[in-house]
DNA sequence: AGGACGATTAACT
DNA sequence: GTTAATCGTCCTG
């Protein structure tokens, strides 16, 4: 599928998208939309524009680290569903599952524009406007313990993500992943966060709102 | 059974 | 820049 050609409609991504290597993938999504369907039908989405890349037991930076546990349990699963945590003792966070199934590795995904459902999204913020931020963005989309594990790459999925055009690199930029304060190096400063420029945001929102109209 | 510790956030000085 | 909030999870005993 070629994820880069101009389309009226955004076909989901398929579990063969996760099913590669972690930094590809995280850098990948970025751009995409991810969306939620809420039980009362309601469709809420925004694009990706933040991730960071969490790859296997020897990434100190990873809960894999410890080995399987019931927590993590999701991402020793097959590539192309939901490792849904809960930290710090309020937050949720999501992830996707990444690679081969036995290879425990996912993708967090750290921050959204909102494009469909914001006022839902801001309503659950308080007077907060953006879903900008992991648990700022699980709040705003209703996601909690009751997705972990899920399958984002079937038909009834509640969870998933559709295909937009691929960010073009210049728009990208990496850093080191966010609040690893006590993981030793070099784990601690691997740059295996992506984000997309701040600059480049309105100019993918807008596109975003021609290709719904367009869509319809 | 108890304690340490977060892949964070908001509200401070 | 610092720090409190808050509790599931994992480890120790």
């Amino acid at each position: 599928m070629d994820y880069n050609s101009p389309m009226t409609s955004a076909p989901r991504l398929p579990r063969d998208f996760f099913a590669h290597p972690t930094l590809a993938v995280a850098r990948q999504l970025l751009g995409q939309r991810l969306v939620r369907l809420e039980g009362d039908g309601e469709r809420l989405s925004g694009l990706i524009v933040e991730t960071e890349a969490y790859i296997g037991s020897q990434d100190l930076g990873c809960h894999a680290k410890a080995g399987r546990t019931a927590r993590n349990a999701a991402m020793w699963g097959p590539p192309g569903h939901a490792y849904v945590y809960f930290t710090y003792g309020m937050h949720w966070m999501l992830n996707m599952v990444t690679e081969a199934n036995g290879f425990p590795a996912a993708v967090l995904i750290r921050s959204l524009i909102p494009i469909e459902g914001a006022a839902l999204m801001r309503r659950r913020r308080g007077r907060l406007p953006l879903a900008d931020g992991p648990a700022k963005l699980c709040q705003a989309l209703a996601i909690d313990r009751g997705l972990d594990g899920h399958d984002l790459c079937v038909p009834q999925a509640q969870v998933f993500v559709e295909a937009r055009p691929q960010v073009q690199d210049p728009f990208v930029t990496t850093s080191p992943r966010v609040g690893l304060n006590t993981v030793p190096e070099p784990w601690k400063s691997k740059p295996w966060r992506f984000l997309v420029s701040r600059q480049h945001h309105q100019k993918l929102s807008k596109e975003e709102r021609v290709d719904e109209i367009a869509g319809r």
